[in-house]
DNA sequence: AATGCTCTGGCAAGCGATTGCCAAATGTTG
DNA sequence: CAACATTTGGCAATCGCTTGCCAGAGCATT
């Protein structure tokens, strides 16, 4: 029986490139062309092709295609830590931004590891067009090598081999000191990040500075884990340092930080101040509600996808900017206060 | 000038399972097969491969890889929201899982439309070897062709025709009305979710079925998106019905509910209680802590790419189970509490 | 009528692996 | 030592699509 026709011939396969060429009575660059480079056919032949194409529900294969082409219409988007709501909102502005652009997103939890990040990098090179790294904990050679390698831009790591996105939090930093001064707060204690994150080195320096300016005495600990768990033992830290106020390094710690000193039974904002950062989900209904530096989080995971796209096709984006700075703001809510009229003298 | 070695040839070009043999002196097959599928090949001969492998810093290419085997090595993972706290948990759960069985995550947002998820299930069909549907908007039938296409798993969305990782929601649903009726309410209101929704159906009619056997009187509202904005209306519409206790199909709807209680003056729990459901990020630290039904999602994750991985490779995993249920409990906070007196003679 | 373009479409060579089939080499057994 | 098994490695065909190059057709220009 060797009366099988196309149509139960193509019964269970995908239909290829070759079906199409098949039934319209073409060779398959013309079916190929028709399909990802209209304008370089005939517009009948492309619209019978496209009928037919339709008709077969073909789907072209990504693999053949990235195999020939060279590209692979993905992009890998690396975070420290899926479960981190900052991250989340990158991710739902890269998702936004690549899918409007065509391309997929490939999403992968660093785990805060330098050597699962470094593996990582590695893999993509192949598997993906090019690569968003948020929060990066690697060095800045790390970072040149892999820049070098591959098309790349960061978001809140700055580094002179890649397109960077940057969230203006250092800026804020010194709003919030500003605002705790004005209420009275002469002591401020920064709880800081882990060591390998480069924003927690940048946002103590800018406090520093701007603290010393102001006469406030700024004290630093930590590294505390960027988990509303740490916040138990960063509040009870941040106790100890004598200070009336806080600035965490991120609202997870601050929120773990709140919970804790009601526990305590230190009040806040009437005890103590404290200041988040981030702005994340949960910072507006937290108890009290989190006074905190905002920012554009999902816009910044937008951009970055567009200069990374600016970066692969030169052509079609303007000039490629290096480096973008969102503006940031200190959201005002419940969790600071006037300094204690006590702690004036101690 | 022709001198050129392979070191200045291979610069600037990944380098292939041919340079390996080249430099090897043995056929890309038995490269090939040193590299995965070790025990067909010579111990020594291997050692020697996976040396130069090791120096030239060799990646397969995971397109050709695809292009020969049929396999991608990609699972797509699909959510109708990646911004909703409840998806995190899933996403790590699958993120986790995947990595550990050495696949990639593929994340779509399906920005809960059903054309959307039906595209992607479209593309996705080539582009990897199995879907995780998480809480799909589709009709049965669009379900069930849609897997009989392609591996797939779904969660919290049963069907006949792929397995399922179901969180046992309604269950708690009973729980949560029996702890309301032992605080004394007689009447209670469920806050629907969308339509679209299979969960939400399911929880009422377990509502609907628990309180007519425990003489309480139950009422639906809704719909209502499952986001913390839709609580302000849904606040308020609950609160027309006269009934003393909520249960909302979401936390986020549920912490929503919170904040325009709180502006209106109502007390919670003292005038009315509020249960959530989900136990996401921030259930535990609003004001006041929501009572809310709480389960394993990430490792309902988990066992959805495990139960995907047996069916992919149904030799390796021993029965490939149709369907899990995940166990909830009620997890009790501060945002139910007594019927108010009052309530008992309206 | 000759010349030169622009359009279209076909040919065929890859892209980088995998894999069925075969042959040489090596080992085992009677 | 012959006969047979088992390893081990090579050949070459594929997988599905892209793309450089070429040729014929249709037109406009001299």
């Amino acid at each position: 029986m060797e009366s099988m026709t196309e149509e139960a011939t193509a019964r269970d396969r995908m239909p290829t490139i070759r079906d199409i060429a098949e039934r319209a009575g073409v060779a398959t660059s013309t079916v190929s062309r028709a399909l990802s480079n209209p304008q370089r056919v005939n517009v009948r032949t492309r619209e019978k092709i496209e009928k037919i194409a339709a008709q077969l529900n073909y789907v072209p294969s990504t693999q053949a295609r990235g195999l020939s082409s060279g590209r692979t219409g993905a992009i890998a988007v690396l975070v420290p830590d899926v479960t981190n709501p900052f991250y989340f909102d990158i991710i739902r502005g890269t998702q936004d931004q690549l899918k409007a652009a065509g391309y997929t997103q490939l999403l992968v939890d660093t785990e805060e590891a330098t050597d699962i990040e470094l593996e990582t990098l590695r893999k993509m090179r192949r598997t993906s067009d090019g690569i968003i790294l948020a929060a990066s904990r690697l060095t800045d050679a790390q970072l040149a090598d892999a820049a070098s390698r591959h098309p790349m831009v960061t978001i809140n790591r700055a580094t002179a081999d890649a397109p960077t996105v940057l969230l203006d939090t250092p800026g804020a930093m010194v709003q919030a000191l500003e605002h705790l001064a004005s209420l009275g707060h002469t002591k401020v204690t920064y709880v800081g990040g882990p060591t390998s994150s480069w924003s927690t080195h940048r946002r103590w320096k800018a406090i520093e500075e701007a603290a010393a300016r102001r006469g406030i005495e700024a004290t630093r600990i930590g590294p505390y884990a960027p988990k509303t768990s740490s916040g138990a033992a960063a509040a009870d830290a941040a106790l100890r340092t004598g200070s009336t106020a806080f600035i965490a390094f991120n609202d997870l710690i601050a929120i773990g930080m709140l919970a804790r000193l009601r526990e305590r039974g230190v009040r806040v904002p009437e005890d103590v101040s404290i200041v988040g950062c981030d702005d994340i989900f949960g910072a507006d209904f937290c108890n009290p509600p989190l006074t905190t530096i905002a920012s554009p989080i999902e816009q910044a995971g937008r951009t970055a996808v567009s200069m990374l796209l600016a970066q692969l096709d030169p052509t079609r984006g303007g000039t490629p900017r290096k480096l973008a700075v969102m503006p940031t703001h200190l959201e005002i809510r419940e969790s600071t206060g006037p300094a204690p009229a006590s702690a004036k003298a101690p």
